[in-house]
This record gives C-alpha cells, structure tokens and sequence, in this order.
DNA sequence: CCGTATCCGACCGGATACTG
DNA sequence: CAGTATCCGGTCGGATACGG
C-alpha cells in the first residue's frame, strides 16, 4: 500500500457522547478491519508490549527486559524480541565485548505506535472498573439466572 | 481503580519527530504495560476487533456476522460474542419471534474504544509497507547472512 | 435463525538444560 | 551476558454434527 495520506476514510473526531459511528461504506470495514488486526496481531502475545514500552525510553539490555518484564521466560523473550526485530520496531546492537553486550532500542515507527497504546490505555483506565463490573454482573446472572 | 482523570500519567503529545520518550517513572511502565496488555487481551483473538468494527456501525444480527466477518466459524463467533457481552462492549437483544431474531449492539463504551482502533489503524496504515519491507530484509539476511 | 457439543490438530508459552 | 535446544502441557480455533 502506497503513502496516500489518510487512507483509512472512517470518519473519527467528536464521539464525545457516542450514539453511532456514521457509517464507512460497508466493506471499508473490512479492509480497516484486516489492517487493525495486522497490527495487533504484530503486538500480540503477551510480551511484546511490556518490552516496546520498556524500549520506548531509552536503550535496554537483554538482562534488563528479563528483568523490567516480569514474568516472562527467556525463550519468549528472545522469540519476541526477535519478531519484534523483524517487524523494524526493535533494533539490535551487539558490543562485541567480554562479555558481551546487547542493546534494544525502539525505531521511531514503534516510538509512534507507542503513542496509540497510550491512547489504548487511557480508555483501558477510563473503563476498567466498569468492564470489571460488567463481567461480575454477567458472571452472577449466568449462575444465578433468576435466584 | 477509582475515576481519577488521566491517571495514565505518560507524557503524550508532540512525538512528530520521535527521539525519546521522556520517561515517566519506572514502575509507571508496569502500571501502563499491565493495563495495556489487559485492553489487549480483551481484544485479542482473531476475531473481536472484527466484530466490534461491524457493530460500531449499528446493530447486527447473527448471521449477518457470520456473512461480514469473513472467515469466521459459528464456534467462534459465539465465544467472541460472549466474552464481548460479558465485557460489556456489546449488548445482545433476543427477540421472541420465531424464527428468533438476536441483535448485538455496541455499547457506548465499545464505541470509545473504536476510536483507539482507528487510531491503532492509521498507524498500520502509514507504517505497512516499512514493516513488509523490514521483514523481507530481516528474512533474507538471515537466510542469506553473507551471500 | 441461533446457537451448543464434541473432537482434534496447531501453536503458544513455561521449565529446564546447555553454549559462545 | 546473551542466548539456543528440547520437552511438554494448555489453550485457541476449525470442522462437524446436533438442538430449540
């Protein structure tokens, strides 16, 4: 796909009180659809954010993503790592010192992305408690149809 | 978490020319990551973003669904359906006619984060064709590491 | 029309052990 | 320090068949 500006043609701005989205010629959807789903597929599995957020702010070692990421494994470290190389969201510096060193740093295009996940955030922290809510309630009703 | 505004903390804004992320306080990253991660995870699989792309644009029934998110199989359209009931981004409307008429609709909140997505697809947008040509490189070189 | 139930393969991801 | 290799269980998700 070409650099055509704004090729994403779905109306946003100004849903302030949200009632419908206006609508963007049925099978848009579609094609806006495959193109989000591209990328969270990029920046699924549950690492691969954890380390861009971490990158995001300076260079870090190997050892230090094990150790900023918690929870993650080595193996799925290095897998992500590698994915996340792959895409050009990561770059990979080796220092061929003793021992060695491996620095990470985030491309500025996953700098940009960084700054669609704190949009996601930002609504994710709006909405939490209601989701939370939400999944109790249907919990409930689901044991407790009518109690 | 209570209803404190912006709690997201995260210097935004004005990343046209990335350079660095001016940080935002160590185990701020975690707290963002964490909360990130759990919008991501709701809206993970294959197929949710799909469906709530379809939705956004007014109510939709069954198999209206299952004709517009291509690809889809019946099993997962009723999990994806579900999870997205129980999170409180849809709302499922049964209508006691025969034959049974089922609608779902997207919830105000299902309508914010639309905006997120569309956000997250410019981004893919601007960005599809580096990483395409990143991975072809990636690729080669690691299959051809000298030639 | 709108689902649910079952089977089953693919892959994600953790634990552990080994290497340059 | 910065990985790689192997094993192995759990879950995701497709195909198919059946039910209200």
């Amino acid at each position: 796909m070409s650099q055509r500006n704004s090729a994403v043609t779905v109306k946003v701005r100004a849903v302030e009180a949200p009632a419908e989205v206006p609508d963007a010629g049925s099978d848009d959807h579609e094609r806006t659809a495959c193109t989000v789903l591209q990328v969270l597929e990029r920046v699924s599995g549950k690492w691969a954010i954890g380390i861009l957020l971490e990158c995001a702010h300076g260079p870090r070692r190997f050892t230090e993503l094990e150790r900023a990421v918690r929870g993650i494994s080595r193996r799925m470290l290095t897998l992500t790592l590698r994915n996340l190389e792959r895409d050009g969201l990561l770059t990979r510096t080796v220092y061929p010192t003793v021992p060695p060193k491996v620095e990470y740093t985030a491309t500025p295009m996953a700098l940009e992305l960084y700054e669609s996940l704190v949009t996601l955030a930002k609504w994710a922290e709006r909405h939490r408690s209601s989701i939370a809510d939400a999944r109790v309630e249907y919990d409930r009703s689901a044991v407790d149809p009518v109690a």
